[in-house]
DNA sequence: AGCTTCGCCTGCTTGC
DNA sequence: TGCAAGCAGGCGAAGC
């Protein structure tokens, strides 16, 4: 599941490869692709890729004269910048969905097995009305995520995942930044709203941690040149319910929350 | 408005 | 062995 080391990780790959393209052609396959207010792809024709970055979960093209493209991977998106009428080797065709043609010969090509991701076009967007994205673990301040966690009664993990307070953390991250920070899921986050600051250093530290190894892949996911991120080997809680804690030793528990699968430690989470 | 649940979608895993 | 049910989850919509 890609979320924002995965994201960062494909967006710097894409980069050297798109910037300065120009856009020749687009195919789709479905246009449920598109998210609700979307341009179409044709409306790109012309423009040259300007900039390729992340904001929260969503890989973000900018660009020149103008226009941008959110492009929201779901679980299983994958873009990746071939040769035209090349074959991928990892990804199957049954599952391309959207093909960008560039300058060059190359083409951005969209697999998407599971079908959850989403394009987003337009000339200019307001990230926080339009589409809920909230500011990142890395541009948020311990005043604002204190500001956002206090009063609700929601608990930490769901309010993690929620993008509107914080982009860019899915389920792994939120369960071991929770890990970490030795806060337990299901608190309310008005309780957890004076421990701001440590949630966000942990979430950070996770994080950037994940983006040094280039990400985590559970299955789908895998690096512009085909590799696999290697941070699950690092993870402390997830996917490891059974197995003894890092710290403590004790077995780890999977519960349900918020309809996800959350994975902590008994005794070191409180 | 805040919180929770549901549905989308496919492929792998589990169980009979 | 084979097939159906279960499970995974980002995110928007719907329900309470």
């Amino acid at each position: 599941m890609p979320e924002l080391p995965e994201v960062e990780t494909i967006a710097r790959g894409l980069k050297p490869l798109l910037e300065g393209r120009q856009v020749r052609r687009t195919w789709l396959r479905h246009a449920t692709l598109y998210r609700t207010g979307s341009q179409r792809l044709p409306h790109l024709v012309g423009r040259r890729f300007a900039w390729v970055g992340r904001k929260g979960k969503n890989v973000l093209f900018r660009f020149k004269p103008a226009g941008l493209m959110i492009l929201n991977l779901g679980m299983t998106g994958s873009p990746v910048v071939v040769k035209a009428d090349e074959d991928h080797g990892i990804h199957h065709a049954k599952h391309l969905h959207a093909r960008i043609g560039l300058s060059g010969g190359y083409e951005l090509r969209y697999y998407d097995p599971r079908r959850f991701g989403h394009f987003y076009i337009a000339d200019d967007v307001d990230f926080r009305s339009d589409l809920n994205i909230g500011p990142d673990p890395f541009e948020a301040d311990v005043a604002y995520l204190q500001a956002n966690l206090s009063g609700r009664s929601a608990p930490i993990k769901a309010l993690l995942l929620d993008q509107r307070v914080l982009s860019g953390i899915g389920n792994i991250y939120a369960d071991e930044t929770l890990f970490w920070s030795e806060i337990d899921p299901r608190t309310p986050g008005d309780k957890v709203a004076g421990k701001s600051a440590r949630v966000l250093q942990h979430a950070r530290d996770v994080l950037t941690r994940a983006i040094d190894h280039g990400g985590s892949t559970l299955r789908d996911y895998r690096q512009q040149d085909g590799k696999p991120g290697m941070f699950q080997i690092h993870h402390a809680v997830y996917g490891r319910e059974g197995e003894a804690c890092i710290e403590c030793g004790t077995e780890l528990e999977k519960i349900t929350l918020g309809g996800r699968g959350t994975h902590f430690c008994p005794n070191c989470q409180r």
